[in-house]
DNA sequence: ACTTAAGCGAGACGGTACGTCTCGTCTTAAC
DNA sequence: GTTAAGACGAGACGTACCGTCTCGCTTAAGT
């Protein structure tokens, strides 16, 4: 993230720059991921094709970084509440997944990681991981000794968001309601 | 399906069918549902762009049918323990995502589905709603009263598909032991 | 030249053909060689850049031709007046050179020798030669005994090309007016 | 040639200067003109494009001063020989078109003329019509009164630049023993 | 057997986008 | 005030597939 370039030379153009990523975001809510092309891009930002791959080696890179915002998850809180922050976690993920362009992004992140491993790999380790373990930590606290190995822990995550996931990124069911507090019973049972 | 096609001229030839369906297969295994193109499977079936185009509009269908035997996952059994059908249900599912070929083609019908919505729609109209349908049928059975109205069975069908999507198509791990026993657990506790 | 292609497959479009020439003859006419782009001719022509690719591979190839009508020089005749044949190879020189589209292909020919020599080769070999192995029989039948060996021969060609070069290409003078007369005195003094 | 830039700032560098010329007649001998980049240039002087294009407006100006010492003709000399004087035209022609680096930049500047007309026009004003001139002068006074009118001189011109051109610069032949004494037995006939 | 209608291979075609290249200009910080 | 470094817009390069379109041949069912 940091950039250690040389100072010689002209300096990036944060100008070209955002333009580009605004031009990324308005053809991703436009087109999808799919029918997004570099040419597209460059033309509606103003921009060269050779400026855009000067800075992103591939779709996936330039993708992420435009909707950065969007998909960005944050950790789950660490309060004395554990159950309240295990939902905390489930709310940001239903809150990230219900917005629009993330939305989109996240799910080309999964959909293309066949093609583009380069995307799923950067969107795991920015996202995906750091969530997962401070998740994680929350789901050790609020569960009873006898349930918190590992194995389930995983599971019980794999549950959390393979059922937003479905509900919101493959069913696109925008109605949310209820879904946290039916994932909270089915996690936390009596 | 039928065919309503005139019976006169040369009937469509079994042999180009099944080397087209042959390469399909062959080019999803080896170079995946994004990276397959009409143009090598073509090639590799010794057959003519056209003669695929004649008679499949998309790629989606093409894939679609390539696959149907390893995709296809029939109806959840109904028998006099219904907590062994929601079991069968679960197993069903893991079984056929499993497996090769239809993980390949699940995964590309549910990542396409927002540039190729035909085949999402011939894939939940085939695969998805004919055993959601008797799966529900099955959860309602399985149920006590108080917890089988329709948006909880629905919610409790999005955690097991969720889940299982999850584990072995985004996580790709293959090791499902476990996973039937936990689900069902998560399902229905005590 | 002979086509001697397998029967088989849709058949090369004349109307394309056509269109692709002539636009390289009108681009050659209005830019020149060096600012003739294979885009601009497909786009002019209303064809495919691939179109042109498959049929052309060089710039070079698909100038000369474009240019073929024009560029043909023939053969030196062979009468019974051999100082006529030596005249008339001159006079097929200039006039050759002096055609707009054969001049700027001529002139490209030779200029890019240096970075195309396939261009340079084709030139050579369909155009140059030919007319010099004639044109040198001509001149060794006019020629004295005591003049026509080999070495004069190829030197009175090279005046004779390269005064018609310089004054055509080189000076641009398009007035030929009595250049051909005084080559002919030159080379065939008293 | 001369600098007239203002006395202020920092000077031109001469050192870069060199480099650059110097890079130019290494990239010109070693890519020859059509492939000589500026970007190489600049990369192989360890100098910055901007500096080149500062001093130098086109390819053309940087490559004729880079060979400006190989290229320079000379004048005709004026001695009480007139025909020896001719034979010093000759050879000062011969001798310069045989120079690799002057053979590789008069080319250019005939055969870029179309597209780079400066180039051409700088190296007809400084090389060729002063050579031309005092050629001229030389060629009348070789000449009887009977064939020294202007446009029977400029016809001879042609005919010595002419063939010489074609024999080192188009058939790239280095061999041009005998070359002068044809020509000379040719313009001066008995 | 003869006709006729489709199936089929080969492959040409107009498009669209790819990712790369070089051009000549512009913008900094360093000297 | 010039320089090196290097970002930038422009635009052509040659390639890959797309989905469509001829072709000439093959294959059977209907005559």
């Amino acid at each position: 993230m940091t950039n250690d370039r040389p100072k010689r030379g002209r300096p990036r153009s944060h100008t070209s720059r955002e333009a580009i990523l605004g031009a990324v975001r308005h053809r991703l809510l436009a087109d999808g991921y799919l029918r997004l092309t570099i040419e597209a891009v460059a033309a509606e930002a103003g921009v060269s094709k050779a400026t855009i791959y000067r800075w992103w080696k591939t779709k996936g890179e330039l993708v992420l970084e435009a909707a950065e915002g969007d998909i960005s998850i944050g950790l789950v809180p660490e309060t004395n509440d554990p159950r309240a922050d295990v939902e905390a976690a489930i709310h940001q993920l239903v809150d990230t997944f219900s917005r629009p362009l993330a939305s989109i992004v996240i799910f080309a992140a999964i959909a293309t990681g066949e093609s583009d491993p380069v995307m799923a790999q950067i969107f795991r380790d920015r996202y995906v991981y750091p969530w997962r373990v401070s998740a994680a930590a929350a789901m050790v606290r609020a569960l009873p000794e006898d349930r918190s190995e590992a194995s389930e822990v995983q599971f019980l995550l794999d549950v959390i968001v393979g059922t937003v996931f479905q509900r919101t990124l493959v069913l696109r069911e925008p109605n949310t309601v209820g879904l946290k507090g039916r994932l909270m019973s089915v996690i936390f049972p009596i």
